[in-house]
DNA sequence: TGTACATCAGTGAACGCGCGTTCACTGATGTAC
DNA sequence: TGTACATCAGTGAACGCGCGTTCACTGATGTAC
């Protein structure tokens, strides 16, 4: 049954909404277009009237769920805390995008690979705006090595199966970025 | 056709090399048991014969490779240089495996995150020894800070369509990383 | 040392299954009058 | 505003394909004598 405008625009949102958790939680390939269809709430038949393929399917969320990723203007640290959390690392659906779909990206097509790239650029840009005030090239340095040591931070801690040694990945990590931030506002 | 002991053992090598190679490259999921048999020189029948199933044998390259992944007693800062390379980047089969296979454990058996979590300890423990020397707790926390940064580095800078970017990510990680060991080193 | 034969590593056809994708159909929407 | 009908979003059965896995078979190995 036709169904209206609106409708239709919500059910391509729902659609984008299941396929971003799902995705986060599973993976790209342990995700198959009916269980993303069922999770909004539709059958898989008419996943084609709103996406081409599945790979269409990915590169669309990803630029919906980065450009959503935005928020945060505030403090540095205090995000620092929160994604460097054992809650975080236990809530990968719900979670940072980039550390859950990073990898996979890899072997997606380009158009996947375009979304993740400004992503990346936009979220570097903004660590940039939060971080402390100094020289701007070491501030970029500590935006992308800081970055850089979030997302390995929980992806190391959530591929392990011993949980003091994955906390310690997480308090650890945020120690020696503070500590490198620390540094660089007093330089 | 039955083969003698010795050629049995070293087709399960070859049968783990390949595996190693393929899933560094492409990813767990992507690789057929019949492409790894077949890069190994053999047919995929008999594939069973070493292995109980393909979960078998990602939890056994896993404990392969990690174990092999051993070596580089020497300078940390000759190895940050070459972990943090364009080269490295580019070459995944051949790279570090935990950077190719950490983020797609995840979604693995429990023998794959078993095996992970043994060779991220052993690896936090010789990044340890090659750190120069000071406090042991500084010395714990900077070498997990710092291949939490190596690894997220890497994922980040092969993930993205961007050469100019993706060699900046490489490079500002690799200072950043280099002044937060000149500091925990000088404090 | 040489022979006879049981073993068993590797082969390749075949299987069942779930996936991405297609398509004839349905019935509510929204436009033309 | 009310009616008639063309449109088209969503449905669900069906498809072809590649995957992991099984199995009857083959022929070299290696042991028993």
């Amino acid at each position: 049954m036709k169904v209206s405008r609106e409708q239709m625009a919500e059910n391509r949102r729902r659609i984008l909404d299941a396929a971003s958790r799902l995705f986060r939680e599973k993976g790209f390939d342990a995700v198959s277009v009916s269980e993303v269809m069922k999770a909004a709430g539709l059958t898989h038949g008419g996943f084609y009237g709103h996406f081409s393929s599945k790979d269409d399917l990915v590169a669309q969320t990803l630029a919906h769920v980065l450009a959503a990723d935005s928020g945060e203007g505030g403090d540095f640290r205090r995000y620092l805390d929160t994604y460097l959390s054992p809650r975080h690392r236990d809530s990968p659906a719900g979670g940072c995008p980039t550390a859950g779909l990073v990898a996979a990206i890899r072997h997606q097509t380009p158009a996947a690979r375009s979304a993740m790239t400004e992503g990346l650029r936009s979220q570097i840009g903004r660590i940039e705006k939060a971080l402390p005030e100094s020289d701007p090239a070491d501030r970029r340095r500590a935006a992308i090595g800081s970055w850089a040591a979030m997302v390995g931070a929980v992806i190391l801690a959530r591929a392990i199966d011993d949980s003091v040694l994955s906390d310690e990945i997480l308090e650890q990590t945020r120690a020696w970025i503070d500590a490198g931030i620390n540094e660089e506002s007093v330089a």
